[in-house]
RNA sequence: GGAGAGAUGGCAGAGCGGUCGAAUGCGGCGGUCUUGAAAACCGUUGUCCGGGCAACUGGACCGGGGGUUCGAAUCCCUCUCUCUCCGCCA
């Protein structure tokens, strides 16, 4: 969440900056400033009167040692006011800092300066575009055909285990899924990425520090007896290794990867685009964190951002990278990218992987704090992720766009973790 | 799941209900000494919220919440977590 600090420094150019996001701001802000204006006065008029308590006590204290009895019970009767007036303090403090919080959970983050305006993703402003989109017949297979010719993927009996949305993936099917995660996190590893493998399953806290909670708990599967959450992905684990830490200056930039399977509810999808491995609730994922100094943090996600790009290069697959508009990006985002790769039978775009940086709006509601030598004060740090990358799609494309006569090939990066070239 | 023990500063570990934000040791940082390093010695060392340009200053924090008391790290209740033993188990 946006600092409260922050807000009252800068009013003008936060709603500005909201508006970016289609978010009309001015009243809750003006709500926010106005509690927070009344925690500040209560609290310092609480901190008064505690102060005169312990002054008190204390006299009374060496009254008792004295034997001054009856002076010691006589300031005895002037606390009991007091205890009376802070604690009604005290309450109303708690409830300020309450709702006060309550409003800052719900204003997004503030997109940066480049970020266009825009309604959705139709005004996303496209940055870079690589490779041939391959013209295919029309005896071209999608993926879902593909994945039933071959054996590879059963849609089916995902269904009859899980339910929709979680497939089974088969003989080759699943080598390529296992040769992809290892090519992804070897990849991300010579990029200077520390492997980690993370809890799958989150905490509220967890899913708090990272913005899932609350609001968006439709897209969380959530295990009640025991209140955790099934990771939508590693972000939420790995960005919350570092929840109530204080990193050293010179720890930054912090680069960390995972794999993890994720979970997605996906409450309210349907339609079209949901065919095949174009939608999941459960798929697989190698993400990418870094957590910066927020004078570098922008420099940080281009590098994510080079990441992301060099792996689909490497596949061989045409892709293009676009940047979001103000009214297409998340919740938490200050600055995120896309990345989609052509799929040839679909004849579309699909989304792979979303690098973004969140700038201090996670680490804020994290208390992600690196100690800066120049300042005494801990400072918020930067956090940023990106996927690197969502396996389904990576693979719709691949079986789609390699389709030949003879079998769907492999590209010559991945041969070596799949030992076989050729899927038929 | 059953029984017991515990939770204090970066770590280890003290702490008669008042002078405890907290002894001591280790670690970290700065310095003296040294050609350099080590050792030794000296100093320093938490977080958050207010006020102040600042020096500085008020308040809060000894797992979380509540209570007793003029006063709680210290007493009581409760929750959570950790550890040990038993059971079950990949």
């Amino acid at each position: 969440m946006l600092s409260i600090k922050y807000i009252q420094e800068n009013k003008e150019k936060v709603l500005e900056r909201l508006g970016i996001k289609n978010f009309k701001g001015e009243e809750i802000i003006d709500k926010a400033l106005e509690l927070d204006n009344l925690r500040k006065t209560t609290q310092a008029e609480l901190d008064r009167q505690l102060a005169e308590a312990n002054n008190l006590a204390k006299i009374i204290g060496s009254l008792f040692k004295e034997g001054k009895t009856r002076e010691a019970n006589e300031a005895k009767q002037k606390t009991a006011q007091l205890k009376e007036s802070t604690k009604e303090l005290g309450l109303k403090l708690e409830s300020a800092e309450k709702e006060l919080n309550l409003v800052l959970v719900q204003i997004p983050n503030l997109p940066h300066e480049s970020v266009p305006a825009g309604k959705g993703a139709e005004d996303n402003c496209i940055v870079k575009t690589h490779g041939e989109i391959p013209v295919m017949d029309n005896t071209a297979l999608p993926h879902w055909d593909l994945a039933k010719k071959y054996d590879i993927i059963d849609f089916e009996t995902g269904v009859k285990i899980t339910g929709a949305g979680f497939p089974v993936y088969k003989g080759k099917g699943a080598k390529l899924q296992r040769a992809l995660i290892n090519f992804f996190l070897d990849e991300a590893e010579k990029a200077g990425f520390f492997e980690v493998q993370p809890p799958i399953m989150v905490n509220e806290d967890s899913g708090f520090g990272t913005g899932q909670l609350p609001d968006k708990e439709g897209q969380m599967y959530h295990a009640e007896i025991d209140n955790l959450y099934l990771v939508p992905t590693a972000e939420v684990p790995v960005t919350n290794i570092f929840r109530d830490v204080i990193l050293n200056r010179k720890d930054l930039p912090v680069k960390y990867t995972a794999y993890t399977p994720c979970f997605r509810r996906e409450a309210g999808s349907y339609g079209k685009d949901v065919r095949g491995l174009n939608r999941l609730h459960q798929f697989d994922k190698v993400e990418i964190v870094c957590i910066d100094h927020p004078e570098n943090s922008y420099h940080t996600l281009e590098e994510m951002v080079k990441h992301a790009e060099s792996l689909i290069f490497k596949l061989e697959l045409p892709y293009r990278i676009v940047k979001l508009c103000g009214g297409d990006m998340s919740f938490t985002s200050a600055l995120t990218y896309d990345f989609e790769v052509y799929s040839g039978a679909q004849k579309k775009w699909l989304e792979v992987s979303s690098v973004s940086n969140f700038e201090s709006f996670q680490a804020n509601r994290l208390k992600l704090r690196f100690k800066d030598d120049n300042d005494k004060r801990n400072q918020l740090a930067h956090t940023l992720n990106g996927s690197a990358l969502a396996l389904p799609r990576i693979v719709a494309a691949l079986l789609e766009n390699n389709q030949t006569a003879e079998g769907i090939k492999i590209p010559k990066v991945l041969v070596p973790y799949t030992k076989f070239e050729m899927i038929n």
